[in-house]
DNA sequence: CTAATGATGTCCT
DNA sequence: GGACATCATTAGA
């Protein structure tokens, strides 16, 4: 029995530039959630879809106010967490992307589970779902990997942090990829309703819902 | 399969 | 006070 080589923390210059760019790079990578017992097991996911928001004049994004308390890591160094609470009871989970000053992030909207999925399981509540359903939704990876507005600051780029990003094994093809609108962002108006930077996995199974 | 709906707390004006 | 980067469930086609 030999264990794979442990994966390479992801590489922060991937998320330092256009976010696009970074949504691409992103979609394949790893989430880790390290156990939060002793004898926990470690969380393991794929990154299937994501959600570009950028820079203030996105009026989807919840940097387009100017920094606030809430959205102020948006305003900083790329590769950090934001974890916020929406409809007052989903926490989703963003990482910064482009420039310190830039506010620009990338939505996780969907994961596909690899290991842990027991833990998975048991922290959404929700003992008969799906493997692939389990994390598939920006909330329900929120759920999946126990995350709430602590983890906020997070630097997702350690390879020590108890939430971060690894990249797949050099050996996995890189995914095919679509693209599509944001979902839910329908008070923006055009043209922020419209633009494409929905991406995802295209044969992935763990998506939130059907694109393009 | 799609559409409608309620639960819930924080944020910003 | 209004709106919200959602989800699970229910009802109906």
């Amino acid at each position: 029995m030999t264990r794979p080589p442990p994966l390479d923390p992801f590489p922060r210059e991937q998320l330092a530039g256009d976010s696009l760019l970074a949504a691409r790079a992103l979609l394949g990578a790893r989430l880790l959630r390290e156990p939060d017992r002793p004898d926990g097991e470690c969380r393991v996911g794929r990154i299937v879809e994501v959600e570009a928001y950028i820079g203030q004049e996105d009026r989807a994004s919840h940097a387009r106010m100017g920094p606030t308390q809430r959205n102020r890591v948006m305003f900083g160094p790329p590769g950090i967490a934001y974890v916020y609470l929406v409809y007052g009871m989903h926490h989703c989970l963003n990482v910064v992307t482009e420039a310190e000053g830039r506010p620009a992030a990338l939505l996780i909207r969907a994961v596909e589970p690899l290991e842990g999925l027991a833990a998975m399981r048991a922290a959404r509540g929700r003992p008969g779902i799906a493997d692939h359903r389990l994390a598939a939704g920006p909330g329900c990876v929120g759920a999946a990997f126990s995350l709430d507005r602590a983890v906020t600051g997070t630097d997702l780029c350690s390879r020590t942090a108890s939430l971060r990003l690894a990249s797949a094994p050099p050996d996995e093809p890189a995914p095919s990829i679509i693209t599509g609108p944001r979902i839910g962002i329908a008070y923006a108006g055009d043209p922020w309703t419209s633009m494409p930077w929905r991406l995802a996995v295209a044969d992935s199974r763990a998506l939130s819902r059907r694109i393009a």
